[in-house]
DNA sequence: CTGAAAGCGCTAACAG
DNA sequence: CTGTTAGCGCTTTCAG
């Protein structure tokens, strides 16, 4: 048996598709007792409107997009709980889109997804120079940033990259730790470049001698630092402390001390950023700077509504506002 | 400037919109000369057809939908990763769902989804008694199942889970255990009881004496094994090997050994189930039972297409068939 | 307050 | 080989 449509529910109510259109959607009034029989006809016949069908006629759909490198990072998993958690409560479908840091993807997604009559976007990528965002929002499509450079053209919600490895940095120098490496992610994606300064400038604020060595500079993706780590450990400008661009990357570094036979924190403390829940089931439970991904994943999907409802209504958008959530330095008993 | 429609290409190219939609989609033959002015005016104009008109018309979208219970367990994004990859490939868009094991919450986006015209849908959740799972397929839905108890009336691929934890448990007593026990999920899910049952049978099998304390059951998530572990350590029946019933409730067991003072694997062993990449990273290296959950994922969504295309070209299903994949033991550092 | 009619963009059937 | 037409299911004027 096919799905009922409006038409059905109107003859079996006896009144005209417009009519049930109407109370349906509440804009106009009705009168009660033809609102009752065709609630009841609704009711009876299990009637759904047809998405299509509204897609098509109201040019949008009711549906955002959420665009990410990998969701096998497990930074992503939360920030896409958090998206999702506030879309559906809005009555919003979420289609995620992996783009591997492929800008071609991302391309391809945005024009497969523009087809689609997507209502707006959320990049929570990292790579730069990507016009073509800013095209979309000059387009009137509204779209929101998670942690990721703008020039507060557009709506975005990050952290403080930078202050995020200067208090991890300070930390560590409190501690008595003097010689400090740094694991940093690809030079192309700006939360790490970020991340290095507030790491480069709390080693300057302390007056400590930076070795351009300390830095282990990630190749071929997360497992790059295992032989990185190795290689570090055994040369002259071997540390007592490795900050980790991110708990991932921590976690990796770990295996190669473990493996290495270095004691942590003993030998040499680690501190990751992130915070996932892994971190803290570790050995040792990895101390980390804590971001609050979900709440970044569940403002961005806020703010993303409000643009799209303020666009239905309005035709425009809102002026963007970029929000910077706070982080949090979290000692567990990677650290001495 | 709004985006260009099949009129717009059709008057630009000087033919009709009828035509423009047949070099397009190519079902029909098309003169050499109109076809090309057509293709050139798609392209000055950058024309892409509007996918909910398409919808609309065909009563499918090219979309299918993968639900699971929480993109946040760890095995999810390994799958998703998997089927992704395939539709995309085969020109599918994908919609993630998240159910958290609600039925209610899988029974809102089944319909949700099915007012978008979804094309099909792969359950990879586990809760059972899904009567209308059976009925969706019963109404012509394409559906497969991922790891999901059914009786052979439905599509689906999984591993042997009896197999997995038998061989696990055959191991660990091969290498001189006597006392082992086993971290069970939730007893309404069948994975867990079919993994129960492959760890019993091995015991009894070797003739050993089982003690119901060595069941440690879930209650209130993964991390009810820290305090289940303590106290099984502390009891009369303290075993000196844990099989886990997934990698994750490894992670929690040994995070609660070490705190305890226990030597892994010197005092206790521990084997985990799915071997996900971060196994590997942890103190000591976790032994695990390979799950192929990046094949399991593609292989899902490969049959899903194939049953969506042949109900396409014929109107039927194909009768369902259940692929049971290979698992392997993987032994690491955590068992002795 | 309600019905009729047009149209969103596309495809398929029917002519020619 | 190509144009015309109808219609997928819904909303929204416009009448009344």
């Amino acid at each position: 048996m096919a799905r009922a449509n409006i038409k059905d529910v109107a003859s079996l109510a006896g009144v005209s598709p417009g009519t049930v259109s109407r109370t349906l959607n509440g804009n106009s009034y009705v009168s009660k007792d033809t609102r009752a029989k065709i609630l009841a006809a609704v009711k009876e016949l299990n009637y759904q409107p047809n998405a299509a069908a509204k897609t098509l006629k109201a040019g949008r759909s009711h549906t955002l997009a959420l665009v990410i490198p990998s969701i096998q990072n497990p930074i992503f998993p939360i920030v896409t709980q958090g998206v999702e958690d506030v879309a559906n409560m809005q009555g919003y479908t979420t289609i995620l889109c992996n783009t591997n840091e492929d800008t071609n993807r991302e391309k391809q997604y945005i024009s497969n997804l523009l087809t689609r009559s997507i209502d707006g976007f959320i990049f929570a990528t990292i790579t730069e120079k990507a016009d073509y965002i800013y095209e979309l929002r000059e387009k009137g499509v509204p779209v929101v940033l998670v942690n990721r450079r703008n020039d507060d053209e557009i709506d975005a919600v990050q952290i403080d990259n930078f202050q995020a490895t200067f208090d991890a940095t300070n930390y560590l120098v409190s501690t008595g730790h003097k010689t400090i490496a740094f694991a940093m992610g690809h030079e192309s994606i700006n939360v790490y470049r970020d991340r290095r300064e507030g790491y480069l400038t709390a080693l300057k604020h302390h007056g400590i001698r930076f070795h351009p060595e300390w830095i282990m500079q990630e190749t071929y993706g997360p497992e790059s630092f295992y032989s990185l780590t190795k290689s570090l450990m055994a040369s002259e400008y071997r540390p007592t402390a490795i900050l980790a661009g991110s708990d991932i990357k921590a976690f990796t570094i770990m295996r190669s001390l473990h493996d290495s036979g270095y004691k942590i924190p003993e030998d040499v403390s680690v501190i990751g950023i992130d915070n996932i829940p892994l971190s803290a089931l570790m050995e040792p439970p990895l101390s980390s700077v804590s971001q609050p991904l979900y709440q970044m994943g569940s403002l961005a999907a806020k703010k993303l509504i409000s643009q799209i409802e303020h666009k239905e209504e309005t035709g425009q958008l809102l002026p963007p506002v970029v929000d910077i959530m706070t982080t949090e330095l979290i000692i567990r008993k990677s650290t001495l």
